[in-house]
DNA sequence: CCTCCACTGGAAACCTAGGCTC
DNA sequence: GAGCCTAGGTTTCCAGTGGAGG
């Protein structure tokens, strides 16, 4: 057999075929998995086991807030817990719906909504509706049902931050609207403890009555959530122990990311099936935390809206820290010359800010005196990224 | 200590897409 | 299908501001 004589398509083929790819199975090491035994999290487990326990006898739990950083479990645990008791209770008569929302990702209050319709099979339009209309029927539908519901607001921080605590406050009274035999438990999740300054006390206390702390992981600790894994997600002897060793010292260096952690062993492993090499090696999670920061860039810069895109562009044309309105300038020259209607210069600033937010540029505010006060911008990605990200929309790619 | 620049960022008005009612 | 309503994005308006230069 010459391997190099093969067709390479057919090799991948064959050895998809014969299973003997590196990997097991991928799917454990996919951020959505929810592992069949959770470590080092036995306190936050009956913690939070404890406050919905009572929802097995048909009674409503406290309302909870769950805190700690990205990647200390919250959501891991969180689910794993709702997920047994749904079990416990399948073949009783309680009737327990759970919706679960990551309001970052749902970004408005009424994407909220109709993510927790969904979650509990009522269809909502996704637009057209009245804030309190899309409330009423969700309301109505548990009542109807007699359901016991769990929300699940993950990430509540950025729904507090975008919209206010309007739409937490009329949850906290959604129950007044609701029948003895169904009602609504509410479960924040966030990863910044300040939010709750930003809460009205009412909601905060009615929202706080439970509270679960999340602390990061060491590095051991990490190690040891690596290697339980490992076990199932690859074949036998395919990683090496030092490649381990480093995913959980990095991940270890921020603040005892476990999502880091399993993400950096996941993509270092495919990064090796893919050169066809036959284990995972310590240059593969170097190359893996290369790939994962510009995979999160190019996937940011190509969901901008075109203004971002174009004011990106016009952040990078230039090599040094500018104002906003040269910026501004350089961006209005840009769509007249594509033939787009530009912007205000205060919606750019906005724009400047939520770029800003998302690492793509730096924009701290500064005040130079009798040059006044503005933003010192300047891109805060490597130019070639920003090209190559940016070649996919037709309407830019001229430009380029 | 006062001025004054070049914005910042809050607030409200305006615009548009799309569902609802009749 | 006309007319109404709302959410979300944008524009309009403008008071406020940190600090170098006088």
């Amino acid at each position: 057999m010459h391997p190099d004589n093969e067709d390479p398509l057919d090799m991948i083929f064959a050895r998809a075929l014969q299973g003997t790819s590196i990997f097991l199975s991928r799917d454990v090491l996919r951020t959505e998995y929810i592992p069949d035994q959770i470590l080092f999290r036995d306190h936050q487990l009956k913690a939070i086991g404890g406050i919905f326990s009572p929802l097995l006898t048909g009674h409503k739990p406290s309302n909870l807030l769950i805190y700690g950083k990205t990647g200390t479990g919250k959501t891991v645990v969180t689910r794993y817990v709702l997920n047994r008791l749904l079990d416990k209770t399948k073949n009783t008569n309680l009737n327990v719906a759970i919706a679960y929302v990551n309001t970052r990702i749902a970004s408005t209050e009424y994407r909220v909504l109709t993510e927790i319709g969904r979650n509990l099979d009522l269809q909502l339009p996704f637009t057209g509706l009245s804030i309190s209309e899309a409330f009423k029927r969700i309301a109505y539908h548990i009542k109807e049902r007699g359901s016991k519901a769990i929300f699940v607001l993950d990430e509540i921080d950025f729904l507090i931050k975008t919209s206010g605590d309007n739409l937490l406050y009329e949850f906290t009274r959604v129950n007044e609207l609701l029948t003895q035999n169904s009602f609504v438990t509410l479960v924040g999740i966030s990863n910044d403890l300040r939010f709750k300054e930003s809460l009205d006390p009412r909601v905060l206390s009615s929202l706080n009555e439970e509270e679960v702390l999340f602390s990061p992981y060491s590095v051991d600790e990490l190690k040891a959530i690596l290697l339980d894994r490992v076990k199932y997600a690859f074949v036998p002897g395919t990683v090496d122990e030092s490649a381990i060793n480093l995913c959980a010292a990095m991940a270890g260096a921020e603040h005892g990311d476990a999502r880091r952690a399993v993400d950096l062993l996941r993509v270092a492993g495919e990064l090796a099936e893919r050169e066809n090499a036959n284990r995972v090696e310590d240059r593969h999670v170097n190359m893996a935390a290369k790939s994962i920061e510009r995979d999160r860039i190019l996937e940011a810069i190509q969901s901008l809206p075109i203004h971002g895109k174009l004011i990106l562009l016009a952040v990078s044309s230039f090599k040094d820290t500018e104002n906003t309105g040269r910026i501004y300038a350089k961006y209005t020259e840009i769509t007249k010359r594509i033939g787009i209607e530009p912007l205000t210069q205060r919606r750019i600033s906005a724009l400047l800010s939520e770029l800003d937010l998302l690492g793509l540029v730096s924009a701290p505010v500064v005040s130079r005196g009798r040059m006044g006060r503005s933003k010192k911008i300047r891109i805060a990605i490597p130019q070639e990224t920003v090209r190559a990200s940016l070649m996919d929309d037709e309407t830019i790619k001229a430009l380029i």
